[in-house]
DNA sequence: AAGACTTTTTTAAATTTTTAAAAAGTTTTT
DNA sequence: AAAAACTTTTTAAAAATTTAAAAAAGTCTT
């Protein structure tokens, strides 16, 4: 990675992340992006066209006046890492800087809460290695798993314990590499908010309907973390009337409801009392399995989404009470049956909420396919560059007298 | 009001801002707080001197190092009109740059939901005449009340209709005063974060405990507003089972269980079941009376008065659970005994909140007396020096030819 | 096809920020 | 107790950035 001026490297930065989350820009596009002055911009671009990050890209129709030239990211120089894990599984990706995945994905299953920090170092190194990508090609790695995360000092508290440390902190001395962490359903809002269904909103939600139901917030255009990085524990706000006890210790979380753990549950449970199902052909019934039926037209299927979505739906007539957000955004692996939980969670919201809120938010399910962490965590990366986390790699690679 | 350059009015109307938050600050703290490079801090500084809007204030103790100038504003020569009104009763009073009152605080008992505009005009004119102060030396008239609020339009959705037109222009062609509208909740909030308990706080939850209960929000050190201005409906989030039917049409709404509202029909309830309680001796028992007598330790109204707190606590568990704030702030008429709420609420949350994110919020009384919706309305206005709507009364004085 | 109108790019002037130096104190050391 | 060392603010000069104006390169209208 080519030496940045200090002095603008934030500005740099600006720019290079304008023309990620855009493909091409004009110069006075990126101008308003970064927020400086037309000739400054020029001179900014024509500084990373030199450094090899960017290249012009033709001229572009025109609206009636002189045709402006179009510039982009050379997308083939620079690779990102995205490591996406949830509580059994986890992926792992190159992509490109236009979010093209230029590895073939690769998925192990696992369980989370029991695995231990050397295993997953094991198995991201063993992925880069694989990949013949030189190190000096990878911006970072962008791992994103469930926990409460602090992203700040690089910790989970919940899983993957470094004795207290910071998690990020080993990473990155032992790949080589910047290591950018954050939870899953926060890396699946920075999705959604740059490349997905929430792109240029100001104030949105983002429903992660995964193993547990999660909350990505978007307040003002950016991430909310909230006071201690914990914000979003939407699911454990207390909601259904004499529910299960949850593991957070308390009765009638939304978690214990409507998260796939709970409705595999639900599902076992029907089938044992005889209820009949084309479940009852799976050896062991996961969302996929549930999903897929559920497409099919299996009646207890549905009728299990259509009461997990309901009660999903009060929950989010909370949330809207309170933040009055622009739109909720369904997605997740959940949302690839989108529709199925579409109107369970209309009907709660038309039921619960003070109709004037009601009217002002939309409800949306996600275009990205499921990809929105793998993306998010891509995003994080590039988020970060030129921040201290960078600086502080920078100073690690100095000290180690390694050129990556 | 002098002119100024269009080319500097944000700087010059920041640098405003920050003296009028703090009474008094040195070119490097002006400068932090504007953002801008101590030399050109300085020139500003010396044009507002030059303006009359600014004066310096001999040298500071110091640290160990040159002593700093010190600058402050100049108090006695702009004011504020602040407006607080909530459902049954409306407060006038002039400040000076520094929240002094410097007229006799009005008081009117009035009914808000059938008060009609040309009755509010009359109130506030008759005000500003008897007070004898200049209008140019009136920055502008912060109006302050409950309702759905529609900030930049300068509507009031719920109260004082004029027909759809926006209650802002329509005061502001009368009054011939710059008027800026807010929620009372909202400017409780504003009153709290720019003066009281929550200052220098990025994210707090101002609780309004007066009639109705009332949100103001803070997020990220800003007051939030949502996406279309409703944000903070807290009162009407579904929270007490079997609850009664509220006016918003649902039932087991906060606001039918723990607004003074609520608590007033209850005592009165139990009063007629022949309960015995000092409040028997009042003619009409309202929220101070209720205070009064919980004060002087009557069970009847401590008891009322803990409900209601533990009701208010349950919902704040939700704020916790879903935005993990730093603090929440308990403000409003309803602080003039805040004692008496805390360990009710702060029992609720630990009741239904995770223990991290209980720990880590902050259960706080506002120091600001009952008067932090009259001092929001006035921070309002300052707030507003050099935005838009200044540009709009200005341009409504040259339309008028009235040199104000 | 010429002139009017738009929009982008370049150039030059003005403004603002950054950096460095000077001024004015306080604290430590001898 | 005076000098040296250290802090912090203020001033001055240099560098960077923005603003404004002009030039360039189009499109659209008549």
């Amino acid at each position: 990675m080519p030496e940045i001026k200090s002095s603008i490297l934030n500005t740099n930065a600006k720019a290079i992340k304008s023309l990620y989350y855009n493909e091409s820009l004009t110069s006075t596009e990126v101008s308003a992006h970064i927020g400086k002055s037309i000739p400054h911009t020029i001179k900014v671009l024509n500084e990373l066209i030199a450094d090899g990050y960017v290249k012009e890209n033709g001229y572009a129709i025109s609206s009636g006046g002189r045709k402006p030239l179009h510039y982009s990211l050379i997308t083939d120089t620079h690779f990102i890492l995205s490591v996406a894990m949830n509580q059994y599984s986890m992926q792992l990706v190159f992509m490109d800087m236009n979010n093209n995945f230029i590895t073939a994905l690769a998925q192990h299953q696992l369980n989370t809460a029991t695995l231990k920090v050397d295993s997953l170092f094991n198995l991201i190194n063993d992925y880069v290695k694989s990949s013949a990508i030189e190190k000096n090609k990878i911006l970072g790695l962008g791992l994103t798993m469930p926990g409460f995360i602090d992203t700040a000092k690089g910790i989970n508290y919940t899983f993957l314990d470094v004795q207290g440390q910071s998690l990020v902190d080993y990473l990155q001395h032992q790949l080589l590499l910047p290591v950018f962490l954050e939870n899953d359903s926060t890396a699946i809002a920075l999705g959604e908010l740059k490349f997905g269904i929430a792109m240029h909103q100001k104030d949105a939600m983002i429903v992660n309907l995964g193993w547990g139901i999660g909350l990505g917030m978007i307040m003002d255009g950016k991430i909310f973390r909230g006071h201690s990085g914990l914000a979003g524990e939407f699911s454990h706000i207390p909601l259904v009337k004499n529910g299960k006890l949850c593991t957070c210790g308390k009765h009638g979380c939304l978690e214990t409801e409507a998260s796939f753990i709970a409705t595999i549950g639900k599902a076992k449970a029907e089938l044992n009392l005889g209820q009949i199902s084309s479940l009852s052909s799976y050896e062991e019934i996961d969302a996929n399995a549930i999903m897929t039926e559920a497409i099919k037209g299996d009646v207890l299927s549905v009728k299990l989404i259509s009461e997990a979505a309901y009660n999903v739906g009060q929950g989010i007539a909370i949330l809207i009470h309170i933040l009055n957000p622009a739109s909720i955004v369904l997605s997740g692996i959940g949302s690839m049956v989108g529709k199925l939980w579409l109107s369970p969670i209309q009907q709660a919201i038309n039921e619960h909420c003070i109709p004037r809120l009601a009217h002002d938010t939309e409800l949306l399910v996600s275009n990205l396919n499921s990809k929105a962490q793998i993306i998010g965590g891509g995003a994080l990366v590039v988020e970060n560059i030129g921040k201290p986390l960078q600086a502080k790699m920078n100073a690690l690679k100095k000290e180690l007298s390694v050129d990556l």
